[in-house]
RNA sequence: GCCCCUGUAGCUCAACUGGCAGAGCAGCGGACUCUUAAUCCGAAGGUUGAAGGUUCGAUUCCUUCCGGGGGCACCA
């Protein structure tokens, strides 16, 4: 650390201490009576230029900037409801505390009381009557005009960010509606909010390797959950007919703009459903989401959305229809024959049929487009189509070009499970290593006989990058992972 | 893991083809009783991410390492 930080520090240090020589505690515990800035803004809000008002308020916040210095200053002070001037004159404060006040640094915790007035310039005020030190600031606040623009210590840093750039901290006060919006909704068409393990002796619902650790007392590995689906299971055969999870799972997988190791989904279950009632359910919820928070971007998510089977989907993209190529040396000579750029090394038919969807369908699809009907070896917790073989009944939803919700006509034969799970038996043995564990827990649960189920699995994080336009799931996660 | 870009004062940014590392804000000293990116005067503030190398001379060129961003691969 440079000198000057030190200097900077120093400064601040020896304020501090200057005021506990004047018998100031810098760090009081508590100031009642706070009122929230933007109240002040709105009962004055038709008081006009250069007149008083009779009201005194109480406010708190962080000093942002400071205008003036000598008899009169104006100092502009920010709480979460956004920002108030503050003006200081030596003939209303008196000596003492006027040389207080301009003794405090950008950044200092204050609490003010005063009374509301007008500038000369149309600028709403409050003129300070008593100025309290609610917690001294040792470190230099970012740039009071620039903000913090360091992505690295935007990230690293957040409370940085989020005192300094007001987006900031407008973009998380509306992630919070967001999951608002999907509780409330969930709750009023009478699903039960429910909290299942993170630690889990097996892993499943999902296809991803998971983040493991040790219980010391039992001596055993547990792994961190990567999906919340089979216990949300058990709680349908219990017979909580409408449940759901807001939560982390964790995927030990890379780092991207849309996938971060740790990750925010709702999944829901609801008995005596289909993956069509999810659809619809889908639709209704984010487009209630996007009324509730005020979107007002390029995405129209009124229901009902765009369906289309994931067959059609390839073939518009790509001219390939994948069910007339259903083995995988036969895809692969169709990919070659439509001269797409796609590695087909090592590649399983199934695994092709994804990467054709995820390469060439899903960044087509801004708009929100529901993609139906899946071939059964990409889903193993999927019920078989009910007209369509080979195929099952799921359907990702995408929107922005990202897949943001998942969904089944939830298996509920626990003899067709439980050859599925063999099937991810053979598959692990063959070297995959994202296979589903075999869970006898799982199956002896649906033995016990699940209702027909429907299921669905929405990213809570990239739902909030297409509400808040955001391009990185890193700017929707306080605290996004980042190398040590 | 691979490729490209990037790292300069507390913050925001400059610095030509390799030639003394500079400004604004913040901070410090001073002036100012309606300013709002306040203004004005003054002084200060740097191991240019780290370590090596080439060179008379490196922020600049080369190598390695570290951090960050983007892309590819992986991950639906």
């Amino acid at each position: 650390m440079g000198s000057e930080t030190s200097e900077l520090l120093a400064t601040r240090r020896a304020k501090l201490e200057r005021l506990r020589a004047e018998g100031v505690e810098p760090f009081p515990h508590a100031f009642p009576g706070v009122v929230p800035v933007a109240a002040v803004h709105e009962a004055h809000a038709d008081l006009p230029a250069g007149e008083d008002s009779d009201a005194r308020y109480r406010v708190a916040g962080r000093l942002h900037a400071r205008r003036g210095q000598g008899k009169m200053a104006f100092l502009d002070l920010d709480d979460r409801s956004g920002r108030l001037q503050l003006q200081a004159k030596l003939d209303v404060l008196g000596p003492e505390r006027m040389a207080r006040l301009l003794e405090l640094d950008l950044g200092d915790i204050v609490g003010v009381d005063g009374l509301a007035f007008r500038s000369k310039r149309g600028e709403l005020s409050l003129r300070a009557e008593d100025v309290t030190v609610l917690a001294k600031s040792l470190r230099p606040p970012p740039d009071k005009h620039h903000g913090l623009q360091d992505v690295e210590t935007r990230f690293r840093r957040r409370e940085l960010d989020l005192m300094a750039n007001e987006e900031a901290r407008e973009l998380f006060l509306t992630r919070a509606r967001v999951i608002t919006a999907v509780r409330r909704q969930l709750d009023e068409a009478g699903f039960v909010e429910v909290e299942t393990p993170v630690l889990q002796p097996l892993y499943g619902g999902a296809l991803a390797r998971p983040f493991t650790t040790h219980h010391n007392a039992l001596d055993r590995t547990l792994y961190l959950r990567i999906a919340t689906e089979l216990y949300l299971k058990r709680l349908i055969v219990g017979g909580l007919e409408r449940v759901y999870e807001l939560a982390k799972d964790f995927r030990n997988e890379g780092i991207s703009y849309k996938h971060n190791p740790e990750f925010t989904m709702l999944e829901w279950y609801e008995a005596y459903a289909d993956y069509n009632d999810a659809a619809a359910r889908l639709e209704a919820l984010v487009a209630g989401v996007a009324q509730a928070i005020g979107y007002e971007g390029e995405i129209d998510f009124t229901a009902p959305w765009r369906r289309v089977t994931l067959v059609a989907a390839i073939r518009e993209a790509t001219g390939i229809d994948v069910l007339e190529h259903r083995d995988r040396d036969a895809l692969v000579a169709a990919i070659r024959a439509a001269g797409l750029d796609l590695p087909v090394e090592d590649r399983s038919w199934p695994q092709l049929v994804d990467d054709l969807l995820s390469k060439h369908v899903e960044p087509e699809l801004v708009q929100p487009t529901i993609v139906m009907d899946y071939p059964v070896e990409l889903s193993p917790f999927a019920k078989a189509h009910r007209t369509q073989p080979g195929l099952v009944e799921r359907f990702e939803a995408f929107a922005g070009g990202m897949e943001i919700a998942n969904a089944f006509t939830e298996l509920n034969d626990p003899d067709v499970q439980r050859e599925r799970f063999e099937a991810q038996l053979r598959l692990a043995g063959a070297g995959d290593d994202e296979t589903q564990p075999y869970d006898e827990v799982f199956v002896e649960a649906l033995e016990q006989g699940m209702p027909p189920t429907g299921g669905l699995g929405l990213g809570i994080d990239r739902l909030t990058m297409l509400m808040t336009g955001r391009r990185s799931i890193r700017e929707v996660v306080l605290f996004p992972a980042m190398r040590d």
